[in-house]
DNA sequence: ATATTAATGCAAATTATATGCATCTAATTA
DNA sequence: TAATTAGATGCATATAATTTGCATTAATAT
């Protein structure tokens, strides 16, 4: 997400553009994986912004309910964030690093339509989510 | 899974087999969506087994290590369990009622070489989730 | 039947996340 | 620029899911 065009979206909606909602935005528009509270947390702390908790969790929470932000979960209790802005994509999860990188396949349409033909479930969205091994783990581990 | 091959295993490998065990063992030999911890508390109550939330935690935990079961992720701040056993496939959730369906319809292991060729990521496994409006519920909304 | 140790219950601890409330501050207005 | 006002923030507290310590109970082997 574009960090300047958001800003002066959420301003034109009425919103406040504060130091915290600035940085949080600032980060997801240079992220382009998806990162949880405390990831938030930690890079703020990387600039020298030290905000509470409460604090990120509202704001994450603000950006999500006005659509700048989709959740991901990628691990159990624990939700990620990213910019809803990205191209539809996937994700390629490292087990032993826990890296995380996009995968922008996807093959998941196809099956979307059959589905509905066959039980008139009708599909909105889909995560599709990859737990493997990154190349460089593989390279450390030979 | 089945229930009687399952608790043989068990006892072939030293470990007890208790009401409780016996009991969420056959909970999940006789349902193949997801259940989560509170879902199998609930399906131990319609049995009349009133049995405490952490003895329900630690058997999961142990169901689980022991590859009996595996980990499901569908919602934020819950984690839910299937047997192990089940062929591979994947969720239909209903955004609506809750409802969770099976697909086995699967079209990712095609993405995986290529994912590997591209960029040596090696996947383990992947999870695909399907999020919509269920057949009954559409009709009811209609 | 007895001994051994895993399984269980209960309370307390953890971790992620949400909320109430007083205070602060960004944006608007005088 | 000073005053106004509502949204944003910090701090303490509350929830909810999950885990852990410890004493007690019960499954299995002898
Ligand atoms: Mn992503
Ligand atoms: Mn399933
Ligand atoms: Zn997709
Ligand atoms: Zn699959």
């Amino acid at each position: 997400m574009n960090l300047d065009i958001t800003l002066s979206s959420l301003q034109d909606k009425g919103h406040r553009i504060t130091k915290v909602r600035k940085e949080v935005v600032k980060i997801f528009s240079e992220n382009t994986t998806p990162l949880s509270a405390n990831q938030v947390e930690e890079k703020m702390l990387q600039v020298c912004l030290s905000v509470n908790k409460a604090t990120i969790y509202r704001e994450l929470q603000f950006l999500l309910a006005n659509g700048y932000l989709v959740e991901v979960y990628l691990r159990p209790n624990e939700v990620s964030y990213e910019s809803s802005e990205l191209k539809h994509h996937h994700h390629l999860v490292c087990s032993t690093c826990g890296a995380i990188d996009n995968v922008t396949n996807c093959l998941a349409s196809e099956l979307e339509d059959d589905v509905f033909k066959k039980r008139g479930f009708r599909i909105k969205q889909h995560t599709l989510e990859f737990y493997g091994t990154c190349a460089e783990c593989a390279r450390k581990t030979t």
